[in-house]
DNA sequence: CCTATAGCCTGACGGC
DNA sequence: TGCCGTCAGGCTATAG
């Protein structure tokens, strides 16, 4: 689930929920999703503290902690987040568990155990350490930064969209509809690419990327003009009806219409 | 700098 | 029903 759209979810949801809460009991349910410290630092440095405020770069969320410091988390192919009231309601997969005071937890769930949590000091330096480029509907990002990002590269269109120290945020889902929005052939190298295109790209990347938020990044609500809801082979194209298709690019499957990308 | 590949993890799904 | 292969919305280390 979690590119930029999905994440902003995860962090609408964790501030109607989660925020100036006491944190009454921690639960890692997984050490191997801890970075940056151990299980038990963790916890200790949870205990007693309440969340702030978030905030989201790319497909990173942290949570600021009243003391300073941000508990940050990273959701991998399958993490999100459930709050729930009763503990009769913990969801399966459960690798970090919070209680706050007064009853109400948190849970990161997370079937395969590809993300991370871990506690940072200062966000901007964990940033900067990770070599994260700026996140893609950030208003640092305009079509200059995404220009200058480009500059230069040899490889396809989408490996420079999912790469996260050119722009944080997009992943294989979203770069596949960024280019099917585009009509851009997913084979399409960044060289071929000239001033015009590089603008209309950009245009669209903040387009899908917005829509997306706007429609709470739901498949169903974006099913009009959306390949999202499309990814399969021989489903039909949003825009001509036609089938769609599936290939390997660089490991990753790609859906795309060979009939609208060219 | 860039690509391709394997690996980390686990569950869902389809075919036999 | 059971077993097996494939696929899955991320990312890193490695080799070329």
């Amino acid at each position: 689930m979690p590119e930029l759209p999905d994440v902003e979810m995860l962090k609408r949801s964790f501030d109607a929920t989660s925020l100036h809460r006491p944190i009454a009991e921690v639960d890692v349910r997984s050490d191997a999703i801890v970075e940056r410290g151990s299980a038990g630092e963790l916890a200790g440095g949870l205990r007693g503290r309440s969340f702030e405020a978030t905030r989201r770069h790319g497909k990173r969320l942290f949570a600021g902690l009243d003391e300073g410091g941000a508990l940050a988390l990273h959701f991998g192919m399958t993490g999100s987040l459930r709050s729930f009231e009763s503990t009769d309601d913990e969801p399966r997969h459960t690798r970090l568990l919070l209680r706050f005071e007064r009853g109400s937890h948190l849970a990161l769930v997370m079937p395969r155990k590809l993300g991370k949590v871990g506690l940072v000091d200062d966000v901007d330096a964990f940033l900067e350490e990770q070599r994260l480029g700026p996140d893609a509907l950030s208003e640092a990002f305009d079509d200059a930064v995404f220009d200058a990002a480009l500059a230069g590269r040899r490889g396809s269109v989408k490996a420079a969209l999912m790469n996260q120290r050119l722009m944080a945020g997009i992943g294989n889902v979203y770069s596949d509809e960024i280019l099917f929005q585009a009509g851009l052939h997913p084979r399409t190298e960044v060289p071929a690419l000239d001033a015009d295109s590089r603008r209309r790209l950009f245009d669209t990347l903040r387009w899908v990327l917005c829509t997306a938020v706007d429609h709470g990044a739901d498949p169903a609500e974006l099913e009009g003009s959306f390949l999202l809801a499309h990814r399969s082979e021989g489903a039909s194209c949003p825009r001509c009806d036609g089938a769609i298709r599936r290939i390997e690019v660089s490991g990753r499957g790609v859906y795309y219409c060979p009939a609208c990308q060219t």
